[in-house]
DNA sequence: ACTTCGTGTGAGATCGATCTCTCCGAGGGT
DNA sequence: ACCCTCGGAGAGATCGATCTCACACGAAGT
């Protein structure tokens, strides 16, 4: 019942019978502090269950123990997994971690990363929300506080990023759909602000150029990344007279919906329409057919990110690192030779 | 290039020829201030960008506007559920979300706990990984940090709480079993120190015993919350002479697990073995059949578990309320009449 | 004219941890 | 005997925001 406030230095040299600046000393071992004195500090400190107060210490050194990571949305597994992989990594350099979902909202993302910047974070991780209006960070970045971009990143921001190879990953998966003998091929992808689908749009629409097939608008559907925004486009695309024969889609939630919508439509995959996605995601081979997909090394993003986080908290100072994994493309069951024609 | 430091109250009050008294009582709208003075005061503070230090105010204050949220592993599609549901709710009152996985660890859950009370966070989510051992959350809600658990609810415990109606939902699941004429029904459990794991097993053990059947412990399987551990779990199950006719699973990750497990082992659900899991889950209608499983209103638990937070951290004084939600079984085609006997 | 208010304002204290500066005293060197 | 060095320790400053207290000044009341 007795909300009792937590012990401070000052209670603990109290108890030691030693002024604060002692104790501090003996806590932290710097400076010159007698045995006794030491030992009888660190007694009483165990005894009294001294902690510290972390926001105190933040004061009087600027910064927070805590990194910040804003990724687009905490549900979608990518992330998830990303944010789960950071959270590991950085508790084993005593940070901890703040989440703070953009939700794909340029004015959230604003706001979470002001409010990160008032905290005092000593870093930050983000995926932005966008490509074009990123004055925000880049303000973030010249005011000196550690940012690496994942997933997305802006070319001409002056700070770390990881990422993988977008318009690589989606010409290899596009040509895949294209030397299966398909020429109606169709593409869900992300809201174009968000730089991954700009990549990957690219790599799809430098396959289909360089077999000198057409790149048709009637094939490209924009879809938030979420399944029913995924199934309501998949309905829209083939609901079209001459409908596409094989179907891209550029994240795992969007392959999901894709696929809900095909089943709806009484579509069979691979035989109606041959379906390969960007990102594995469990579901892909819980299917019959198990689902063809673009690879990403997402274990290796968070890890890296925040070593590169680290290294720049911890002073360095070199030219921006730009890491760019290669993806895999997996081979399963949903891309089939086009007969149709 | 100029890592410039952000502008302070003193330069607020220098740049609008006021005291820093002055400058805060503008800033915070309290005390007299003459409207000229204030008139300044906010121009120069626009002016010059100033946002405040959080930690400054936190050390006086002393909190910050932190919510921490302690889940049993992020990267479980429950959690990121509730995780993203806490931080929309946590934003919408002004709070960020520290979100710190103790993944099922008890000394990492103490930890972690320890950290969010040096930090000084407002108020704590907590999904605490033992039933038994929770000296330290006692200890927590004893200090007057406001606590709220979720999914996992500890009797003894003095503060708010959210969950679901395990016992009821587990009980309801094997029923339906049983009145499909199964009789050797297997479980795939969670380690049991965790409630839910516990409950779960009560509700399994009641509706055998309501019907008179005997309780087989080489029925029970204990395996960890991950597709992986899950797999190796069903195959030992269904590997015994005598097989199970039924599975049920407490999660989905394990539901996902077993799955892929009894596919693998040529069993065909539901002609061999019926299947029902616990907590709902995209898969569970992709794959066929479709999974019947006992939903849970995923979609209440955080936003509830904020507002009773936020009630206690308002200064809200009563006795401890405890929200349990009941559960709903979503038939679909995993369970099937058993005609071996 | 002299006390009271009612406003408006600034100086300084406070929160907790830590750093700087200064001081003390024992021992070594000359 | 005297100076210096160095281990050891305390007083006070600092970080930034905010609160308390005291003060000043004009207006109103007696």
């Amino acid at each position: 019942m007795t909300p009792r406030k937590p012990t401070t230095v000052k209670d603990v040299a109290a108890a030691a019978n030693v002024s604060r600046a002692t104790a501090a000393r003996a806590l932290n071992g710097y400076g010159y502090v007698g045995d006794a004195a030491a030992e009888r500090v660190l007694e009483a400190a165990a005894r009294l269950g001294y902690r510290g107060n972390r926001v105190a210490q933040a004061l009087r050194q600027g910064q927070l123990p805590i990194i910040g990571f804003v990724p687009g949305d905490i549900q979608n597994p990518f992330f998830a997994r990303v944010a789960h992989d950071i959270d590991v990594a950085a508790r084993g350099s005593q940070h901890s971690l703040l989440i703070a979902s953009s939700e794909e909202d340029l004015t959230q993302e604003r706001a979470l990363l002001d409010n990160l910047r008032a905290l005092n974070v000593r870093g930050v991780i983000v995926a932005p929300a966008s490509v074009d209006d990123n004055a925000h960070l880049a303000q973030l970045v010249h005011e000196g506080t550690p940012v690496v971009l994942i997933d997305r990143v802006l070319a001409d921001m002056p700070c770390d990023s990881v990422a993988v190879d977008n318009e690589g990953g989606a010409r290899e998966a596009v040509e895949l759909l294209i030397t299966h003998g398909h020429r109606r091929i169709a593409l869900i992808q992300d809201d174009s602000r968000i730089v991954t689908a700009r990549d990957r749009l690219a790599g799809y629409m430098n396959a289909l150029q360089a077999h000198d097939l057409p790149i048709n608008q009637r094939l490209i559907a924009v879809s938030n990344s979420t399944v029913q925004h995924a199934i309501d486009a998949t309905i829209r695309l083939f609901s079209q007279p001459d409908r596409p024969t094989a179907l891209f889609t550029v994240d795992s939630l969007m392959t999901t919906g894709a696929l809900l919508a095909l089943r709806s439509m009484g579509l069979n995959v691979p035989r109606d329409v041959s379906l390969i996605g960007f990102d594995d995601f469990d579901l892909a081979t819980f299917t019959d057919p198990q689902i063809t997909v673009i690879a990403q090394p997402v274990g290796k993003i968070g890890p890296l990110a925040v070593r590169m986080l680290l290294d720049r908290i911890h002073g360095f100072d070199e030219a921006p690192r730009h890491v760019r994994f290669p993806t895999r493309l997996i081979l399963r069951g949903s891309v089939s030779q086009n007969i149709a024609r």
